[in-house]
DNA sequence: AAAATATCTTGAATAAATTTTAAAATCATG
DNA sequence: CATGATTTTAAAATTTATTCAAGATATTTT
């Protein structure tokens, strides 16, 4: 879950927003105005922000530029059709990117998802209780902790973070040996098994989660 | 939307880059230098690349060797208008397009689609609630998950990308087993009657879609 | 620097699933 | 209704995955 502010002078606009985001992996915070957006901003800490242009106690460039004085928090601009030329020269002063009303929600969710992989890398995985963690290295379910060695671990990763696609053996070990790796097929199979091994021995469900795409690789189920 | 790669050991034409790209339907990352953008290709799949040619740490055809030696992704090389020439003898080492410095931003865009267009597959079908989806390897008819074999499904997959077409036997193993393969014509009626029992079994009216045509081969029904 | 330990890789045996084949039954078409 | 094409069926052949054990590498400890 990742928090939104939302700066617009319009209740209705926000509502709007808000709303379409709801289904998605945001959760907004709604501010009336500039000024009330920088209130929130004071107090407390938000993943992504979207900001109006057009408002009438300060706009939006302006707005922008405060937050960047002590923020890097990712910011997107919104603005009508009519003003695109203005943006792309606005940019420059810090946002991240724009979108213009009115808002395709596929694209909404798209450009929002990029602003933040740009600034936040995935550091952090959970499903049902499996939590991967790449800083502190430690896989664990339900505080019991499951010692991996650094292949199995990387594995893992990387198939938590891509949920539902499959990678073939070949992809893991560019992916995860190197492009320049010479190792073959068969390795992967080998900490495949191993890894199984240990996951299902803290007792969480890994062949509901973890599974062989017979001819093509390996996938983690998309939940 | 479409993820680009951007290299450049310049700042300043990686924000410009950004800029020009940022209203159209492409999200960019930027990476400073060729060994940043190897990097990047490691951990993040991309739509397109585009290539600086001049670079200090490693020249941009040496990037794209690299590239080529495992990805089929678009490349298009970023150059001096007075280099030009080079350029088309080195696009025989696997780049797909070339552009100059300084950029016409519609031109820019034009031949990004273009590259896109020629090489992007189509790695997802939808026909009336039945989903073939390459990347998870799956085929799902609401929500239901299908199991195929990989013959299977790519037999579908194939026919299912090219509504309306009818296929050979023969050209099913072309296409499907590779133009080399001894198989003969029988065995493609196998695997069809394996596949339209899965499909019917999920209640999918697989006989208003995919059907024989009688001293022919088989086709997906055009809607 | 040597020893101890852990990890990685490989090959071979076994198990599982898919692919192919062939033959009988059915079907479409003139 | 005769003919050739398709579908069905079942079993054999083949391919792919898993497991296991042992040797090779790499890392950590002494």
């Amino acid at each position: 879950m990742n928090k939104v502010l939302l700066i617009d002078d319009e209740e209705r606009m926000l509502e709007l927003l808000d709303l379409y985001l709801r289904p998605y992996h945001y959760i907004c915070r709604k501010a009336l105005g500039a000024n009330e957006g920088l209130e929130y901003i004071k107090e407390e800490r938000f993943d992504i922000i979207l900001l109006d242009i057009m408002m009438p106690e300060m706009d939006g460039w302006e707005v922008c530029r405060k937050i960047r004085e002590y923020s890097d928090v990712p910011i997107i601009m919104v603005t009508a059709r009519e003003q695109k030329e203005d943006v792309v020269k606005g940019l420059k002063l810090g946002a991240d990117d724009y979108i213009t009303k009115p808002f395709d929600e596929a694209e909404l969710v798209a450009r929002m998802d990029a602003a933040l992989r740009r600034t936040k890398p995935v550091n952090q995985v959970e499903m049902d209780g499996l939590l991967w963690d790449k800083d502190q290295f430690e896989l664990s379910y339900r505080n019991q902790y499951i010692k991996l060695t650094p292949k199995e671990f990387a594995i893992i990763g990387l198939l938590m973070k891509n949920p539902g696609r499959v990678f073939s053996r070949d992809q893991l070990i560019d992916l995860v040996w190197g492009i320049h790796s010479e190792t073959e097929g068969r390795t992967v199979d080998s900490h495949v098994r191993n890894m199984r091994e240990k996951i299902r021995d803290v007792g969480f469900p890994m062949d509901d989660y973890f599974q062989t795409v017979w001819g093509v690789g390996y996938k983690w189920i998309k939940k």
